[in-house]
DNA sequence: CCATCTACTTAGAAGCCCGATT
DNA sequence: AATCGGGCTTCTAAGTAGATGG
């Protein structure tokens, strides 16, 4: 095969995997010294056991990490693909050795039997035993239609574990074979045809080197099939997808997401991901499990195919899954985010955040103290939350050599934080998405201790700064103080509780949430004056925290501010004329009615009323909700605003807020949130988080 | 215990659509 | 008409957290 002559000239893979594998482990697991706690009381403390293990499990292996590196190493040809892959020398790290292990022993593992509780293991069923001609297809689709919206959050739910009690679903859709394109390889100026897997992959490959990377061996010319030109219209492929689209559960029809498997592909793992590259092969259905109603129909596998297995587990969400074969991750498809599971779920969120409110200044009181218990564990632990409190940060499990090098609270490692007498902390760390977070900051006086004493003498920079501290043991406490209570929560308490609409921008920036920024931002400043002013008049007391919001962009008076503005009405109307005479002109073209005119009018009344407040808000400090809206907008440029509002922000205050307002929801939610925040919708102005 | 497995939320990137601009 | 750019959707990686089992 002409593929693997390139084999070894390695044209694709070569500069990259260098770049790759240059970290290279070491595996000492230098037992460092633990200070035996010397008050060990502990009533609560019986997971005290950690003391006596080594204190770093995890070693760094890798120098600090820029994404551009990852790009690059993004283009590393899928090394499985061409020779089997010879697997990383024996590491310290027994979750690496294992996972290793399972990656050699490829798709054979079927994919086990959720085994939760003991009512709702069944026998398998075998899918050809199912197999029941077309027809039935569809019905999902259409079964369940005309029962009318579902108020789900008006009845009232146990909290059981059972999450459904029927389920009808049509499966999974797979996506098309590899169709060659048979656009030869281009090496050392000789074209090379590659037989059909090898194509599709350097296709992959294609794919990924196309764009930033000059000096790139794989000529765009070489870069084939546009992916245009495809077999099948778009309407037959919609026809298609249609009876993925929905289920049926509890006799209504809901929407399901990720109905789609998904397709094989390089692996993209985000920052220095070790396993960046690696082919993610072709899932089959003999490696899908279903997930359905034990008295569903049992969807059709794929002619030729059968299901891996067949569940009907009803204490879990998910309709079908399987297992990937670059990490071993299960993937699981869900419904989407507008149904009512997960509507549930994500106001039971935010109620227990709202929970956290109320018992929020007790657990504050006791961390403070514990800030300097006598017992290592406890002091961390305090030490720990107040990071976790103040600062947002992740709970930070640990995470294995085989992952990038990311950072959360408690895995964070002595190097991560710098102390600067008398309480300045200086973080630095990759974290989520190896997005970095870099901060400076005064902290507690005891906390500063602290964290000085965690680094202490034997430590090296790559230990971790919370020896005797995990997420688990975390978490275990948190419940003890709260009910439910675990570390993410204080990200959705804290997000929500600073989030007044307005603060949304300073949530983003609390989270670290980053986006590039774009270009084109004359009227910036404005912009930011505007929302400091909206800002602080919403929530005063930021002004102590924050004192930066009471500063003057320069040059910026209210005044100008107004006439700024109230030059946009014009303008606006102007377009809005413009638009009206087009589009009527159009219509004509075609033969069809004019538009009358009051939709302009409407239109211009509009942009009248936009004018009227604006004229109010130079008089009070007080913005109308279009300007807020660009405002909002300007501000999305520079921090992503969107994750916020999607996860952590309690919905039902800015419903609140724009009832209060006279705001019209769709400034604040587009669509897509509109449903998915269906049950926060009801709430009267005056509700509070 | 502790590592691994499972299930679910959170997240940025890529893709797509559509209207404005050249 | 072609291109640009913003907003939304889709995709799937990367977290959290609890259960499980050796």
């Amino acid at each position: 095969m002409s593929s693997s002559d390139s084999d070894d000239g390695v044209p694709l893979s070569a500069r990259v995997s260098t770049d790759i594998n240059n970290g290279k482990p070491n595996d000492d697991d230098v037992p460092l010294s633990r200070r035996r706690p010397a008050v060990s009381s502990g009533a609560s403390d019986s997971s005290d056991s950690e003391s006596d293990q080594p204190l770093s499990k995890k070693v760094k292996v890798e120098t600090p990490v820029k994404k551009a590196v990852a790009k690059r190493a993004a283009a590393a040809m899928p090394k499985s693909n061409t020779k089997p892959k010879p697997k990383p020398e024996p590491k310290a790290n027994g979750k690496t050795r294992s996972r290793v292990l399972k990656r050699r022993r490829p798709e054979v593992s079927k994919p086990k039997q959720p085994a939760k509780s003991v009512a709702n293991r069944k026998p398998l069923i075998k899918a050809e035993s199912s197999m029941v001609e077309s027809s039935a297809d569809g019905s999902v689709a259409s079964e369940g239609e005309g029962e009318g919206d579902y108020k789900w959050w008006l009845d009232e739910k146990d909290g059981s574990s059972e999450k459904w009690h029927t389920l009808e679903h049509n499966g999974v859709m797979f996506p098309p074979d590899y169709v060659p394109h048979g656009v030869p390889l281009i090496y050392r100026k000789k074209e090379i045809r590659l037989v059909s897997e090898a194509e599709e992959v350097a296709t992959f490959f294609a794919a990924v080197v196309d764009g930033d990377h000059g000096n790139n061996p794989v000529q765009p010319s070489a870069r084939p099939c546009p992916r245009k030109k495809r077999s099948g219209s778009k309407l037959e492929k919609q026809a298609i997808e249609e009876k993925f689209k929905f289920c049926l559960m509890d006799g209504r029809r809901e929407k399901v997401g990720n109905f789609r498997i998904e397709p094989p592909d390089l692996f993209r793992g985000r920052g220095a991901h070790p396993k960046t590259g690696m082919l993610k092969k072709r899932v089959l259905p003999e490696q899908v499990t279903i997930n359905i109603g034990k008295d569903a129909k049992v969807p059709d596998p794929p002619a030729g195919h059968r299901w891996g297995s067949v569940t009907h587990d009803n204490t879990v969400t998910w309709l079908a899954m399987w297992k990937e074969n670059v990490n071993g991750n299960i993937k699981y498809v869900f419904l989407a985010a507008g149904s009512s599971l997960k509507g549930q779920s994500d106001m039971r969120k935010f109620e227990k955040a709202r929970n956290l409110k109320g018992c929020v200044a007790d657990i504050r009181r006791q961390y403070t103290k514990d800030l300097r218990s006598e017992t290592m564990a406890a002091r961390q632990r305090a030490t720990a939350m107040y990071l976790i409190d103040r600062y947002a940060l992740r709970a930070g499990n640990e995470k294995g050599d085989d992952e990038a090098d990311t950072v959360g609270c408690c895995s964070l490692r002595v190097e991560h934080v710098q102390l600067f007498p008398p309480r300045t902390v200086h973080f630095d760390f990759l974290g989520k998405d190896s997005i970095r977070y870099q901060r400076t900051t005064e902290v507690d006086q005891q906390v500063w201790k602290n964290l000085k004493i965690f680094q202490k003498k034997p430590k090296t920079p790559e230990d971790m700064l919370f020896d005797r501290l995990n997420t688990s043991a975390l978490n275990k406490h948190l419940q003890k103080l709260m009910p439910g209570l675990t570390a993410k929560v204080f990200r959705t308490y804290n997000a929500s509780f600073l989030a007044y609409n307005r603060a949304n921008r300073e949530v983003a920036v609390l989270c670290n949430h980053q986006r590039s920024v774009s270009k084109g931002f004359e009227t910036q400043m404005a912009k930011r004056q505007l929302l400091k002013d909206h800002l602080l008049w919403v929530a005063p007391d930021l002004k102590k925290k924050h004192p930066e919001l009471a500063e003057k962009e320069p040059g910026v008076t209210k005044s100008w501010i107004k006439s700024h503005w109230l030059a946009t009405c014009e303008l606006d109307r102007e377009k809005a004329r413009k638009k009206f005479e087009r589009d009527n002109e159009k219509l004509k073209g075609a033969g069809e009615p004019e538009l009358p005119q009051s939709k302009l009018d409407e239109q211009l009344a509009a942009i009248d009323e936009r004018e009227k407040s604006i004229n109010r808000w130079h008089l009070t400090a007080r913005i109308n909700n279009i300007e807020i809206d660009k405002i909002e907008k300007d501000e999305n440029k520079t921090t992503a605003l969107s994750t916020s509002k999607i996860n952590y922000i309690d919905p039902r205050i800015s419903v609140a807020w724009c009832k209060k307002y006279g705001v019209s929801q769709d400034k604040i939610f587009n669509k897509a949130l509109r449903e998915k925040f269906n049950w926060a919708m009801e709430v009267d102005g005056d509700w509070t988080f």
